[in-house]
DNA sequence: TTGTAGGCGTTATCAG
DNA sequence: CTGATAACGCCTACAA
């Protein structure tokens, strides 16, 4: 524990055991051709002065960082943190590193993170970012970075793809309700920065919509329980029909449902609320939300596995989808 | 967009335009000493082959690597989440970029990823674990890696701390509670892998009733909604008596109160929750969850920025108590 | 203002 | 089995 010295480097360690840093580097690599002993010899030096070696130039000489670059929007959701959970499960059996690179929902920065990941000399990147467009995203393999894209489907010699099956499931959600009796009219709940995603699922509404000759509305929510919730306190008290709401998020789910209850209407019989992008909150509220699910933590676990063995040139289909999930809960009727 | 061809190096980029390694250097990384001719020149070639510095050999270079390392139990919480927002934050703002590990609630996990961050050659390292002991921690700056510890109060050379205040309010709203009429049995609700904070919540829990010359109780639950909720179906079915519940998680606390109501007990008439934890959930609930809180973002944003200052050298008070505030809403009555 | 050369801490290829 | 020595890609005195 020498305090504050300077790093121990592998020359140290070969000078104070004896031998040559040739011999050193292929004892902390494990290699077999070293004799037991003086394999012994040069570790116990190497507890003995504290040396750790440097990934960093282990990285320069063997050109591999097992680093892995993450580009997301933001930290701050909860199906991000399920989607990290996944990742770095799946990244550590396998002994690799994330490194965060955030966009802020930005595409200046988005593109700037591009380029940050590819100086950044990773193994390979993970990008699950609504702004960046498939030129963007090619650049990367340009420079030689294996990727996997989450909810964008593109591949590309490197690059690979995880994406997600929602609209279908909508579509007969929605069909199955106006050829119900149940008849309420139906509003798609848009929100600032809620991306590709979500605009996709805008625009399977109308699609439906428009097939079966209906007509169905927007409203466009802050992306806060907050505000969204006394938005809509003003809403239902000055509106007391029945409505069918499509949210995106379980948060303005939430706050749909709250206003409602709280103006009186039934839920679901008057209002009901669907989840787009339900998470594991959605089954703790009372009443318990009706949402489409996919698991982002398998989405992650599947990436970085997907990823590996892009890195290795070994990834058969580059694309793999992960079909929603229907789970009606209190708020739905059927 | 030279496809799949190796890094274009600086040496590359020196040679077709004609000057030496050194002026391209120069010229990357924005040093006055050049003529604008050949910066326009150099700059010319950089674009036109696409040259992106590895930001690995500038690291081994200059002993820099920009990178902060952050040790966390697990990505999945919604608290830990905040705070990687508020450390994603201000580490953008500095030029940082975060490499996550993950130690999975693990002593030797824990132990093995201080060791992988010092090999990682991180400029510093944002410590929020439970399992690291003051000594693990040390190791850190005995290799000359600047850290701040969340949650513990550690204070060396190079490691600083960002930690909370909660027992003192904790022990005033029980006493509070106490010494009013109202008068309900109060139930610690203990969960694995609670760590540290938990713990020490427990411990002042039974304290003031010691003081006071009370008795308390807990009950361990399992770190799910799901299983606590049934747990306390069971609970509140065989035993209808009012109740004080200090949970440590707002899940926890959701399975409580969602319990509790479904066997026809009053929240807060009867059943009373004060979730320890309290994450921006807390208020989405019918009704809505009284909580302590802390704002982990700001507690991210605090920490960052209290690095980036240790990594200069330049900060003052090593030590940053956050105070925790009691949020009366909907589940405790006073 | 620009170029030369040594160094950052490893790995890897040769000989021995 | 072990030891020189040349990469890896860049930065930075020091010289010119």
């Amino acid at each position: 524990m020498n305090n504050l010295k300077d790093r121990v480097t592998i020359y140290e360690v070969a000078k104070a055991s004896g031998v040559s840093l040739a011999t050193v580097s292929r004892v902390i690599n494990h290699q077999s051709n070293v004799t037991e002993e003086t394999k012994k010899k040069v570790n116990a030096t190497i507890a003995r002065l504290g040396y750790k070696p440097s990934a960093l130039a282990q990285a320069l000489a063997t050109n591999r960082t097992t680093h892995i670059g993450v580009i997301i929007p933001s930290a701050n959701y909860v199906y991000i943190s399920n989607l990290l959970y996944g990742l770095t499960e799946s990244a550590k059996e396998k002994g690799f590193v994330l490194s965060l690179f955030v966009t802020n929902h930005n595409k200046d920065e988005a593109k700037k993170m591009v380029e940050n990941v590819i100086t950044s000399h990773v193994d390979g990147a993970i990008i699950f970012d609504d702004e960046l467009e498939d030129k963007d995203i090619e650049s990367m393999s340009s420079y030689n970075v294996p990727a996997i894209v989450i909810n964008n489907k593109v591949v590309e010699e490197k690059i690979g793809c995880v994406y997600f099956g929602y609209e279908h499931l909508l579509k007969k959600i929605i069909a199955n309700m106006i050829t119900n009796k149940n008849n309420k009219p139906i509003t798609f709940l848009q929100v600032e920065n809620g991306g590709r995603l979500i605009n996709r699922m805008e625009k399977a509404c109308y699609d439906i919509h428009e097939l079966l000759n209906r007509k169905c509305s927007t409203i466009s929510c802050h992306d806060s329980y907050q505000k969204t919730y006394e938005y809509f306190k003003k809403y239902f008290s000055k509106n007391k029909k029945k409505g069918y709401f499509i949210a995106s998020r379980d948060s303005i789910a939430m706050a749909v449902i709250n206003a409602a209850l709280e103006n009186g209407l039934k839920v679901p019989n008057d209002v009901e609320v669907l989840s787009i992008i339900g998470t594991k909150y959605a089954h703790m509220m009372a009443p318990q939300i009706s949402s489409m699910h996919i698991d982002l933590i398998e989405v992650g676990k599947k990436a970085m596995d997907m990823l590996d063995l892009l890195i290795k040139d070994n990834l058969k289909d580059k694309a793999y989808k992960f079909e929603s999930e229907y789970i009606k809960r209190e708020t739905t009727l059927d």
